[in-house]
DNA sequence: GCCTTTCTGTGAACGGTGTTCGCTGTGCCA
DNA sequence: TGGCACAGCGAACACCGTTCACAGAAAGGC
């Protein structure tokens, strides 16, 4: 099919063991395993190659053998908290099973919050995330629409679930003292007086006000918007 | 109120000069527009602070007299950009209005892809960023509904936005190598027979038709789930 | 006018990053 | 048993953000 085998291939099409030579003294399942570890302490700005291998007890290169780049270590840490994902059974109301596709979904950004970086950027490629497309597709069998559109709604509800959970979650991902420059500054603009409908919104807030399900009230209508179909 | 000057503080209440010692050889405005340069040409993360420096003809460190960190020089990028904002007058029809201010941030976007990295992040507080923030407070004005739904409507917004359009722009943002890697992984797994769903999406969807006007079917029921207002 | 103070720009340096390369040794296959 | 392919490692490269001490220049106070 392809020329010899320079083409380069997707992790998920490479074989993780060739049985020729020494016996890997570790997996990509290991591997992944102590970066999420990492990745759920500090982020994932804090999941180094050096600092990954040295968890798993491996040289600093070591990771290497088992992956071609500080990427591909990235889907398989995403692809391993992805298979924690309980998709629900189908009910056949094409709405409610998207949103409990969503809220499995949510869990995971909840339990792992560096997820929503990876999620925002593209949808995910691995094999428990094309199940989680899968599952999104299924939920939305009933409805009516070209398989573009299906595609594109499977996405961008992935992407939106991120954001919706980065929204949620911007106050703990972000260092004490950058957040009270933040509002600092924010108050030094309402106090200004420039921007009357700032100044009014922030001073009828109610800052312990965490509004619940913002994913239930949204998802219903963002999936109609997206397939155009009539409530059902 | 603070001890003494310590307090770290937003660079928006920095004064660019303090009238002492020599004149800046530079000023903010230039370094962030070389850095939009950089930025629009090769993405976020080209732009280091050696080769901002570089490109204004200055010393790899001399950004530092006029910059705290990195990140405040991302956010001079972000004021830069949108300074460029064109708010439409308001109409008074709410959802319409929203809209407009939507459509204008998706201009801004589109100009600039890296944009949707710093958007996906947190809401913009720069100036011309609370800017976009009293206009789109400003358009759901008629709205009744409390200060803090509004702000949280109004700052999903601007992360929806970013997250359209960079599920849009995904195709450009990527390398070719990469997109063919992906696109091999999905055949296989289309192949495989184990995803019936996505199979026939993928099947059934023309690989040109980009559906048109995603912002406009979306964002007026999003914003009618957030504010779960009736329709106007 | 000078002097002090304060600021600008610089080059070197530190610790960190992803990644490449050549080496040693090991274990499988023929 | 010989040969080969692979695992692991250490050094190295080219970057990165950031800190620091130091040169020189311009403004304020006297």
């Amino acid at each position: 099919m392809y020329a010899e085998s320079e083409r380069p291939r997707s992790i998920w099409l490479r074989a993780e063991r060739t049985g020729r030579g020494p016996a890997p003294g570790h997996d990509r399942a290991g591997i992944a395993a102590a970066a999420v570890r990492l990745a759920d302490a500090g982020g994932l700005g804090s999941v180094s190659m050096r600092k990954v291998a040295a968890a798993i007890g491996a040289g600093a290169t070591a990771l290497y053998r088992y992956v071609d780049s500080r990427d591909e270590l990235v889907e398989l840490m995403l692809d391993a908290v992805l298979a924690d994902l309980r998709l629900p059974p189908r009910t056949g109301a094409w709405r409610a099973d998207a949103l409990a596709v969503a809220r499995a979904l949510d869990d995971v950004c909840r339990r792992h919050p560096w997820t929503v970086d990876v999620l925002q950027a593209q949808p995910p490629t691995t094999p428990h995330g094309v199940g989680l497309l899968e599952g999104a597709l299924a939920a939305l069998e009933p409805v009516e629409a070209p398989g573009q559109a299906k595609l594109e709604a499977a996405a961008l509800m992935i992407g939106l679930v991120a954001t919706i959970a980065a929204t949620e979650l911007a106050a703990d991902r972000s260092t004490e003292e950058w957040r009270s420059a933040q509002e600092e500054y924010l108050r030094a603009v309402v106090a200004a007086g420039e921007h009357p409908h700032l100044a009014r919104a922030i001073a009828t807030s109610t800052p312990a006000a965490g509004d619940q399900d913002l994913l239930g009230r949204l998802l219903p209508r963002i999936l109609t918007g997206l397939l155009d179909a009539p409530e059902s």
